[in-house]
DNA sequence: ATAATAGTGTCTGTGAGACAGTATTCT
DNA sequence: AGAATACTGTCTCACAGACACTATTAT
């Protein structure tokens, strides 16, 4: 697959805030607080110098059957040029992950996505700059939703197949690996995939979402029996009719039935 | 099953240092920065109001037949009296695994046990003091390596059992909860169990973690015949005898056979 | 002998995977 | 008729779970 790098907008990507906010002094937040002897000591919550903690979100869709993600290119010192995962400061007052959903928001335009945290990375050196703890959440969109946004223009945002990923920045590749990691063996045991796929899908096209993921085939007869005998799928009556062939039975997830794979 | 509060020796646990530190200024550093257009910025780290991060770590190990974790009676508010998971702060220059290594060393002295990071707790408000964002790591020690430590006398530590735990301060119950449900997963497909056991071990003692943790009887015959078709176990030849009984084989864990459960 | 735990085998049901031909639509 | 994809069932094998008796040691 070669490189996407299709239009995506809003301009302001996480890691602006890296560069273009104004200065802000650190509160003094002083508490109070007792010590055993029961003496009165003042608690400096700067007493220590503290690392920057950012929130990555790692956003992932299926796009021309391919597993694809969410990158934006790098425009300044360290690793200029070079794609990234997006992500931003965390702000004192949200949570975690409200970060990643603001942070969603911003690049995407979506909201309600899965999102699931991945994992924190936090090696002293993985930004040359100081020291920065990244909470990294991984998204999972369905594509038909991404395809209003895919209007606008930006060069330094694109969509890129996880099997062929540029150089990427920082430590993010292990990032990318980590996810894909998680993805398939989650996609073995719960019903994750049906993130990537819009309201109503036929079965073929589920079969599609795992075979990507998992970078194999499947036997059709065994996937859809293993899927059907689960309930999890509900049949719409609709019928999906496309190109020169009979047309497949439409379904839905079905969250009530809670059986897992 | 009820409380234990086991000598745990060696005085200073992380949550000591929130307390005692000397005041240190945050460095300054600057870095400079080119932005877009080619005109110098100076990047200032401190830019940001930052959250403190910590590294909380839930030691688990087997003790007379119960799954206990160590918790630190908290002397200072907030959450004074009550029991905690320990953690400290992260030092700017060690990463995440070896901030929960030196917390683990300080809290019972032993290393090279099993250590896997759990999840990141950042919810703003879960310390009334300021914005802590913790991640969380856990450790599996086995009993033997231990006890002996367990001499030493401090009433402010001790050893809990998962199922009979006091009230915890902060959200302490929420990442047991959480660490259990992981470890009980991971014990289904993985070879994590051992990490509980000393280096031989009979097959009963096995089954016993295995009991423990899903808090469930297993059946014997399913069980032997299920880990012994994996070849992960290596007869040491040796029996172990105590009581008045059959004298049982002792085996040892063969990491090379990677089979996977 | 008794007490106490170690150690062992069979049957049954369920689920995974291998495998090929018919059905429906459009041109 | 031909092209293209939807849809369906059987067999085999491996594994999970139910289940009860013999073996070995110390007192």
């Amino acid at each position: 697959m070669e490189e996407q790098s299709e239009a995506m907008g809003s301009g302001i990507s996480g890691r602006e805030d890296w560069r273009e906010e104004k200065h802000e002094q650190h509160a003094q937040v002083q508490v109070s607080e007792q010590t055993d002897n029961g003496e009165a000591h003042q608690y400096d919550v700067n007493k220590y110098e503290r690392p920057s903690v950012t929130v990555d979100v790692l956003m992932m869709s299926l796009r021309q059957r391919d597993l694809q993600i969410l990158l934006i290119k790098r425009r300044a010192w360290p690793y200029e040029g070079m794609w990234a995962i997006p992500g931003g400061f965390i702000n004192m007052n949200e949570s975690l992950e409200s970060a990643a959903k603001r942070e969603l928001q911003e690049e995407t335009g979506v909201q309600d996505v899965y999102l699931e945290q991945l994992y924190t990375f936090g090696d002293p050196g993985r930004d040359p700059r100081t020291r920065v703890i990244t909470v990294v959440y991984f998204a999972l969109l369905d594509s038909e939703r991404l395809q209003v946004r895919a209007a606008s223009d930006a060069a330094d945002v694109g969509w890129f197949s996880v099997y062929e990923l540029p150089q990427l920045a920082f430590d993010h590749q292990e990032i990318v690996d980590y996810a894909l990691n998680r993805l398939r063996n989650k996609l073995e045991y719960t019903t994750i995939a049906f993130n990537l796929l819009p309201e109503q899908f036929t079965l073929r096209e589920l079969q599609r979402v795992y075979e990507i993921i998992l970078h194999k085939r499947l036997d059709k007869r065994n996937f859809r029996k293993k899927i059907l005998s689960t309930n999890i799928l509900e049949d719409t009556g609709a019928k999906k009719m496309e190109g020169t062939h009979r047309p497949a039975r439409l379904y839905r997830f079905n969250p009530a039935a809670e059986h897992k794979l």
